[in-house]
DNA sequence: ATTTAGTTTAACGGCTTTGTTAAACAACTT
DNA sequence: AAGTTGTTTAACAAAGCCGTTAAACTAAAT
């Protein structure tokens, strides 16, 4: 999987193109073929069948996700000190893949099989992290929210703006690429921010 | 489309539940037909076509967000009143439908030309909106903070749960559905609470 | 000069999907 | 008793899609 050719790229591009738009039933291996420029003959030669093809894609964008959310999940140092990188990180990859969000969860909520057996590839054992979450800090912290919640404001603020991308920067910003995408980089200081003060806020008490 | 014929909600319950699930390429007319336990002729004979079918789905969808949106958008109530009655709505309607955030965020991603067409018939203005907004007292309010961002924040922590309720719900809650719900309710109060902490903590500086 | 890897073209079989039509049936209405 | 409405069954044509194969071509490597 490290070494591609330059076929095997322009198809993988292609089809990231096309399944995060029309999903993976939406588009055909014509469609593929076609926009990466070479033969359909082509796709089954590197990639045996659409299912393998969709899965390389599939996996490759999970790829740009789990590692954030591992770590974080698996981080001993402290949950105030680690947003901020975790945030810039989060948006810049979003910055440059904004579909990959709905794409992700989509095939996820559409093959729900798919769920544990990732938990387990992502080498995340959910009780630990939550041990650890509350051992490390997190509750303290957060002055009894429960961390879950914290955790879920956390992602819920750093991804939903680019899973309604389509929603956000038509009607809250007119069709202003530019503009969404600079509010969108405000936000690498806005989030940190925000949580700072709810677990300051909440801990003062 | 105001009456319908006990058959014909058969369908759109059906359709609904396939749609929402898999997707409109990734749903046969069949399988809806099957799932509703009639014959697939009948689909013809009330929707004419799936592309037509899968509109009726689409609105219905749309019309459980829309109005909440448009709602806040155009209210003249100020903007901390309104947050708490707006965020138990929303949360309601969401966890009796947590796939439809999903479903309609990937329709209006994939099919963009859609975008305007729904802003007219919502009968936003993002303009006037956005006017109102600062006028209203939201910028005041949030303390100098972009009212979008606001928006944004609240819109976020609203929504983003039920899209990725297959990840929260295995990694943060272990599977347990009920648990996860009961964190679901929970969340109108704290999004309130944040929401205010937010602004006041903002405007207090 | 021959081999090799990548690529194209063309074609095929098998399968699924959509939309349509015609004929028959059931049940309820008038 | 005749008619209307909803429904089923069966069948069809047209189209699309997927995976495979065979044959030919290109260009670079040996």
């Amino acid at each position: 999987m490290v070494l591609q050719t330059e076929t095997e790229q322009k198809i993988i591009v292609s089809a990231e193109k096309l399944f995060y738009q029309k999903g993976k039933a939406g588009t055909s291996m014509q469609d593929i073929a076609d926009d990466a420029g070479i033969n359909r003959t082509l796709l089954n030669y590197y990639f045996r069948s659409k299912d393998k093809l969709f899965e390389a894609v599939f996996r490759k964008a999970m790829g740009r996700f789990v590692p954030n959310l591992a770590a974080m999940l698996h981080s001993d140092i402290s949950f105030e000190e680690y947003i901020p990188a975790l945030v810039e990180t989060v948006i810049d990859t979003m910055i440059e893949n904004p579909q990959i969000p709905i794409f992700v969860l989509q095939e996820l909520s559409s093959n729900r099989e798919r769920m544990p057996q990732i938990i387990k590839e992502m080498g995340i054992d959910p009780v630990i992290a939550l041990k650890k979450m509350e051992e490390a800090g997190v509750s303290k912290v957060t002055g009894g929210m429960d961390p879950r919640q914290v955790i879920l404001n956390l992602l819920s603020l750093c991804i939903f703006p680019f899973a309604a991308k389509p929603v956000v920067l038509n009607i809250l910003y007119s069709g202003d690429n530019e503009a969404y995408i600079e509010a969108m980089k405000e936000r690498k200081k806005i989030i940190p921010q925000l949580m700072k003060q709810l677990m300051s806020q909440n801990r003062s008490r």
